[in-house]
DNA sequence: CAAGCTGGTTCTAAATCAAGACCATGATCC
DNA sequence: GGATCATGGTCTTGATTTAGAACCAGCTTG
């Protein structure tokens, strides 16, 4: 056995996101960082990992570009995580988490946080899947195209 | 320590959506379900996941009510796994890891499985966030409003 | 009814994880 | 300018989880 499976190459873009980002922390380290938090201590204290784990963690993430490890902007010599736009952009895939688990987890009455806009403070919409023309689209009207087979699968690195 | 943290009672629903499905296994599996992977042993050979995991996911994803175990469709006496709506509904949480891992796990040049439309073969559009009304939103013009402190938090069971 | 498929369960070793002790800087206080 | 505290880690130690393989019982096929 060894080791947990590599999905690093694999075909499918889903499995390679969720070969860097799907373990049990870092969604939700990239979800705080989204809301603001930036400081090792802060993830530390607002998600209560392991400072090792959390360690390991940020290393892989500023290893793999979503996050880089700058300068304190408060003029200490500390450093502070910040997400790359990389990063950034997985805040979709936060959004889905955050509605799948709003209209499922829940019970009717139970307060949860809510994402908002932030001018007029309502909810955001739903997200939808739309065609390339805009038009919107149900799962079962869409379908996955294989990838060709590639020439020379994992060539090394 | 003892076990990994319990997020299933957490006033953050991105925690409590990866209590359920944030570990290795289970959004590979519900991704192949989407893709109309239904038998044990097609998901087993489709991830190269082992058997035991495999076993154990799928119980733990049918207590929770994201697939169902039916009779099979072929008419013999073996059984299927299905996706419940719930279970659908998480399509939104694959697009979204998808389209993030195109856009920045794959070299220009590199084969990908791609999501289409399903009568024009064309690809879906972008995930976007939109307000209540509409308007694109980007991410720094959201926030997130936290949970009221709840009455009494996780009453056993 | 024998052989193989299906859908598991059980076992073991290895890897991962949580928790806490420890430590080296940098900042603060006096 | 030395003591003390905060920051941002590393290291060690067990417990838990995982991968992989072996095993097994109920279908199904020939």
């Amino acid at each position: 056995m060894v080791k947990r499976a590599d999905l690093s190459h694999a075909p499918c873009p889903v499995a390679r996101s969720l070969d860097l980002i799907g373990d049990w922390w870092s969604l939700l380290i990239i979800r705080d960082a989204l809301e603001g938090v930036c400081r090792f201590t802060a993830f530390q204290q607002s998600l209560g990992i392991a400072r090792g784990m959390l360690a390991d963690r940020l290393r892989m993430l500023v290893d793999h570009g979503i996050f880089q490890s700058v300068p304190a902007s408060d003029g200490s010599a500390y450093r502070e995580y910040r997400l790359t736009s990389k990063g950034e952009d997985l805040h979709l895939v936060v959004v889905a988490l955050r509605q799948w688990g709003e209209a499922h987890l829940y019970g009717p009455e139970e307060p949860r946080s809510a994402l908002v806009d932030r001018q007029r403070l309502e909810p955001v919409a739903p997200l939808t899947l739309q065609a390339a023309d805009g038009r919107a689209l149900q799962w079962p009207e869409t379908r996955v195209l294989k990838a060709e087979p590639f020439p020379s699968p994992p060539p090394a690195r």
